[in-house]
DNA sequence: GCCGTTTTCGGCCCGACTGTTTTCAGTCG
C-alpha cells in the first residue's frame, strides 16, 4: 500500500463520518491524516507506529490505523462505515452545492445511493419535497449534474495563469484604482488549479457587476456585495473578492492559503490574544487592529518573518520563519543554463543553431542538446554513430562562440532490464547523459526501481530526466520507489531533473524536497523541442521554489565552466 | 481524533452567500 492509497481511505473515513454528522474535529482529523499520507516524501507502510506518531498530526489511533491499511488494505473501521452507507453516495458529495448533510437527507429520506439515483429524483420532483429544500435546490442540483458531465476536475498551471491573467486584465481596465491580483493555489504555485481566485483591493462595489458580465461567464454560481463566483466556459470556476484598499495584506494572506497554512496561523494567533480574518489582525477584546495593510506585517506582529507564497503549505515553514531560517528561493533569474533540449534531429522543430539562438535571447549561457536515443524510433533516435556525428556538429557550432555555449550531450534511453540503450564508449565521448524512461511503464514497483537503480550506477549517467513518467490529467506516475532512486543518486552524485513540460513537471515538489534533504543536486530543464520553450523554465522554478531549493541546490544556476565541474562525470573521484 | 510555555480535559479558524426560513442551516473557500 502507497501513500496515495492509505491517503484514499482516511479521506473516505472522513466523508462518510462528515455524512454521518459526527464531531467535526475528529472529521477534520482523518482528512488532516489523509492529507499527510499524500504529501509525505517517505512511505509510511515502512514505519512503524513509532514512528509514524512522531509525525505531528499523526496520534494514536490514526497511527493504529495507518497500521491495519499498510498491512491488509483495509481498515476495520472503514469497512464498517462502508457497511452503514454505500460508498457510492461520496460521488454525490463532489457536486456543486451538496455537501455532507444533503447527502445523508438524500440517503436516508429517498434512499439516493448513486448519481443516477439523485438525477431521477430531481427529475421527478422528489427532492423539492424534502424538509429544507425546494424547488430552487432541485435546480441546483440537475445543474451541478450537468456540469459534472462537462468539467471534471483540475487544470494544468500554466492554462491557469493564462485564464486568471486575461481575467485579472478584464478586471484592472474596470478599476484602475484598485489593486487586482491572483491568489489561491495560482499564487502558491501549485502544479494544477482547481479554480481562479481573485483579490480586488479599494475597488469600488460595480467592480462585482463586471465580473460577471466578463464575457466568458457561463454561470454566476454566487453574487454578493464583496464576493462572487462563476463558471467560465472552458471549465474554470473563478472567485472575486472584494476588500478595502488597508486590508490588502490581511486579505492577500487569507486568499493565497493554504488552508492548513492558515489555520496554523491563526491559531497561533489566537495562542497570543489575536484573530486573524481577512480585514486584519486583531487584539481581542480591544478589537483594535495590530496588521492589515501588508503581508509582512500580519507575519511580523506573529512573530514571523514573511513567508514566500510557495512555501506556504504547513511543511516547517511556520518555524523556520520563527527561527529566521527561510530559504532564499531559487528564481528564474538565477538560472543560466538548460540542460535538456531537442533537435530535427530526433524529434525536435528546430535545428542546433536556431535552438542556441532562442536560448540566448531567453537569457540562457549555456544549454545541452539532448536528442534521443536509438530505441526511440518514433522520435529518429540516435544510434551511436548519429549520436557522436551530432555531438560533432555542435561542437563546431560551439567552437564559433556564438554567445551561448552548447553541451553535446544525449537523452538515452533507460532499456527496461535497467541497460542504457547506447554503447559506453559512445556515452563516455559526450558532455552530457541524461537518462530516461520511455517504455514498458507497467512494470512492477520492484522491477522499475531495480530499472532506475541499474541505470543510476552506470558510470557515465550525470542526470535522471523526468523521474516519475507521470502526465498531470491524464496519467499517474508509474510504481516506483523513488526515495530508494533517490539515496543511490546521493552515493553516486547523479542529479535529479525539475521537468518543465507543463503537463509533466517531474519530479514534482514532494520529491524534489526529499532530494534536496538527501543532498542530491536537481536541474531544472524544459525538455525543449522547439525555440519558443524556453519560457517555460518559470513552471520548474515554481516547483522548485515548492520544495525549498536554493540557488545552490540547481546545478544550472552555476556559471558554465563551475556547471561542468560539478557533473558528475567531471568531479574527481565520482562513482 | 489531536494536542499541551494557560490545559492530560477541553479546547479545536473564520466569514460570505444562498435558500428556505422568519432566525438559521448548509455549503464553500
Amino acid at each position: 500500500m502507497d501513500n496515495i492509497a492509505i491517503a484514499r481511505v482516511l479521506r473516505e473515513i472522513a466523508d462518510l463520518l462528515e455524512i454521518k454528522n459526527e464531531n467535526p474535529f475528529k472529521i477534520r482529523a482523518y482528512r488532516n491524516g489523509a492529507d499527510i499520507a499524500s504529501n509525505h516524501p517517505h512511505d509510511l507502510a515502512a514505519l512503524d507506529e513509532t514512528g509514524l506518531r512522531e509525525i505531528p498530526g499523526i496520534g494514536k489511533d490514526l497511527a493504529a490505523r495507518i497500521r491495519e491499511i499498510a498491512e491488509t488494505g483495509d481498515a476495520g473501521f472503514h469497512r464498517e462505515l462502508v457497511a452503514e452507507f454505500p460508498p457510492t453516495i461520496l460521488d454525490l458529495l463532489n457536486l456543486q452545492g451538496v455537501g455532507p448533510k444533503t447527502v445523508a437527507t438524500l440517503y436516508r429520506e429517498l434512499d439516493i445511493r448513486t448519481l443516477d439515483d439523485l438525477e431521477r429524483a430531481a427529475q421527478d420532483g422528489r427532492i423539492r419535497a424534502l424538509r429544507g429544500m425546494g424547488t430552487k435546490k432541485e435546480a441546483l442540483i440537475l445543474k451541478a449534474l450537468d456540469e459534472r458531465k462537462r468539467f471534471a476536475g483540475r487544470h494544468l498551471l500554466p492554462d491557469a495563469h493564462d485564464a486568471a491573467a486575461a481575467l485579472v486584465s478584464h478586471l484592472r481596465e474596470r478599476a484602475p484604482e484598485a489593486v487586482v491580483e491572483p491568489v489561491g493555489s495560482l499564487r502558491r504555485g501549485c502544479d494544477t488549479c482547481g479554480d481562479l481566485d481573485l483579490l480586488a483591493c479599494g475597488a469600488p462595489p460595480s467592480l462585482i457587476d463586471d465580473f460577471v458580465e466578463y464575457r466568458l461567464v457561463e454561470r454566476v454560481l454566487g453574487q454578493g456585495d464583496t464576493r462572487s463566483s462563476v463558471r467560465l466556459a472552458g471549465g474554470f470556476q473563478a472567485d472575486l473578492r472584494l476588500v478595502a484598499a488597508d486590508s490588502r495584506g490581511a486579505a492577500m494572506q487569507y486568499f493565497t492559503g493554504s488552508k492548513a497554512h492558515n489555520i496554523a496561523l491563526r491559531d497561533r494567533a489566537i495562542g497570543r490574544g489575536l484573530k486573524l480574518n481577512e480585514y486584519g489582525l486583531f487584539r481581542i477584546g480591544k478589537e483594535t487592529r495590530v496588521a492589515g495593510e501588508r503581508e509582512e506585517d500580519i507575519y511580523g506582529a506573529l512573530g514571523l518573518d514573511w513567508i514566500p507564497p510557495e512555501l506556504r503549505e504547513l511543511g516547517g515553514e511556520i518555524e523556520a520563519a520563527e527561527a529566521h531560517a527561510l530559504p532564499r528561493l531559487v528564481d528564474v533569474a538565477d538560472l543560466r543554463g538548460d540542460l535538456h533540449t531537442h533537435t530535427t534531429e530526433t524529434d525536435g522543430k528546430d535545428d542546433i543553431r536556431t535552438m542556441a539562438e532562442a536560448a540566448k535571447a531567453a537569457g540562457l549561457e549555456y544549454i545541452a542538446v539532448t536528442d534521443h536515443s536509438r530505441s526511440l524510433a518514433m522520435a529518429n533516435g540516435l544510434d551511436e554513430r548519429r549520436a557522436l556525428d551530432h555531438a560533432a556538429r555542435v561542437r563546431a557550432i560551439d567552437a564559433e562562440r556564438i554567445g551561448v555555449r552548447l553541451l553535446a550531450g544525449i537523452e538515452c534511453d533507460i532499456l527496461p532490464d535497467g541497460s542504457l540503450d547506447l554503447a559506453d564508449d559512445c556515452l563516455a565521448a559526450l558532455d552530457l547523459v541524461v537518462v530516461s524512461v520511455h517504455s514498458a511503464f507497467n512494470q512492477d514497483r520492484q522491477q522499475m526501481t531495480d530499472r532506475i537503480l541499474r541505470a543510476i550506477e552506470h558510470p557515465h549517467v550525470d542526470i535522471v530526466g523526468h523521474l516519475t513518467g507521470r502526465k498531470i490529467l491524464r496519467r499517474p506516475a508509474y510504481a516506483l520507489d523513488v526515495e530508494a532512486v533517490v539515496d543511490a543518486a546521493a552515493r553516486h552524485g547523479v542529479a535529479l531533473e525539475i521537468n518543465c513540460q507543463v503537463d509533466r513537471l517531474d519530479v514534482n515538489d514532494v520529491h524534489a524536497r526529499l532530494a534536496r534533504d538527501r543532498g542530491v543536486p536537481l536541474v531544472i530543464s524544459t525538455d525543449a523541442h522547439s525555440r519558443t520553450a524556453f519560457g517555460r523554465l518559470r513552471w520548474g522554478v515554481l516547483i522548485a521554489r515548492r520544495a525549498w531549493l536554493e540557488p545552490a541546490n540547481v546545478l544550472n544556476t552555476r556559471p558554465f565552466d563551475a556547471f561542468r565541474a560539478s557533473i558528475r562525470r567531471n568531479r574527481r573521484g565520482a562513482a
